[in-house]
DNA sequence: CAAGGTACCATATATTGCAAGGTACCATTT
DNA sequence: AAATGGTACCTTGCAATATATGGTACCTTG
C-alpha cells in the first residue's frame, strides 16, 4: 500500500501535510482515503494522520465537505477547497519554498551574510 | 539579530534543526550561541531551541563538548561531532533530500505512479 | 456467512520548537 | 563604582502535529 519507505523522518512532515492536502484539493475534490494514496506515492503518510488534519482544515474553513455514494465501499466524504483555503495554500507554498531554500543554503554552505547589506533590525 | 522573518511555519522545522546543527559541526567545532547566529541567517531559530537540542545530541553520543575561555563574555561550550554523529548526519541529509524531493513532486504534480511498475506490497 | 478491501473516525502518546525567565561574564559609559 | 548592553549558558511549561491503535460500517467474492 505505502510505496515510500517508512523510515523517513517523521518530524520532517510536521506542517507539510497540510500543504500537500491543500495542493491536492486545489487540483480536484478528493476524499480522505484517496489523498492518503496520492500523498503516499511521494512521502509516507499514515491513515491516522489525515482525518484529524481534515477535521482541523474544516474547522478553520479552509475546506468544505460533502458525501457521495460509492460502489466500492461506504460513502465517501469529498473535500473541496475554499477561497480561504486557496489563500492559505499560496502562503504555505511560499513559506515552504523559502524554508527549503534556507535549509539547502545551510547544507551547501551558501553563506548569504554578505547578501543582506541592509541592517534590517 | 534574527535576519529571517519569524512568521515561518514553526512546524516545518521539526527535525531539520538537528540536521542543520550536525552539518555545521561537520565543518568546524561551534558553540551554541554561534550556531544560533549561523542558522538564523537562513531559517529562524530561537535560542531556547538549541540548548535542549545540543543536550540531546550529547546524550545520544552524536557530539562531545569542551569548554574554552572567551574575551567577549563567559566561557564557551564548544561542540564537536563524533563518528556516530557523522553517520547520523549523512543519513539525515539523505532523508532530507528524499523528503524535499517528495514534497516538490507533490507540489509540481509529478505523478510517479507509472514509474513504479512493480507491485511491491 | 466469513474474509478482505474500502472508507470513515477518535483517543492517547511522543517529539520537538518556542517563549519566558533566569544566571553570569565582560566592556563601556556615566 | 554603578548601570547598561552584549555575549553565553541553561531550564521549565506550552503548543502543534504525526502516528499507533482500535473501532465502525459498506461492499464483493468465495
Amino acid at each position: 500500500m505505502y510505496t515510500v519507505n517508512d523510515i523517513m523522518n517523521t518530524q520532517f512532515k510536521k506542517g507539510v501535510l497540510e500543504l500537500c492536502v491543500l495542493v491536492l484539493l486545489d487540483r480536484k475534490d478528493c476524499y480522505g482515503y484517496e489523498m492518503v494514496e496520492e500523498i503516499s506515492r511521494n512521502i509516507f503518510i499514515s491513515e491516522g494522520t489525515i482525518y484529524p488534519l481534515l477535521k482541523r482544515l474544516k474547522t478553520e474553513s479552509l475546506v468544505i465537505s460533502y458525501l457521495k455514494e460509492s460502489q466500492d465501499g461506504p460513502p465517501r466524504k469529498y473535500y473541496q477547497i475554499t477561497e480561504l483555503g486557496k489563500e492559505k495554500k499560496e502562503k504555505l507554498v511560499a513559506e515552504w519554498n523559502e524554508f527549503a531554500m534556507g535549509v539547502n543554503n545551510l547544507l551547501y554552505n551558501i553563506n548569504n551574510a554578505d547578501m543582506e547589506g541592509n541592517g534590517d533590525e
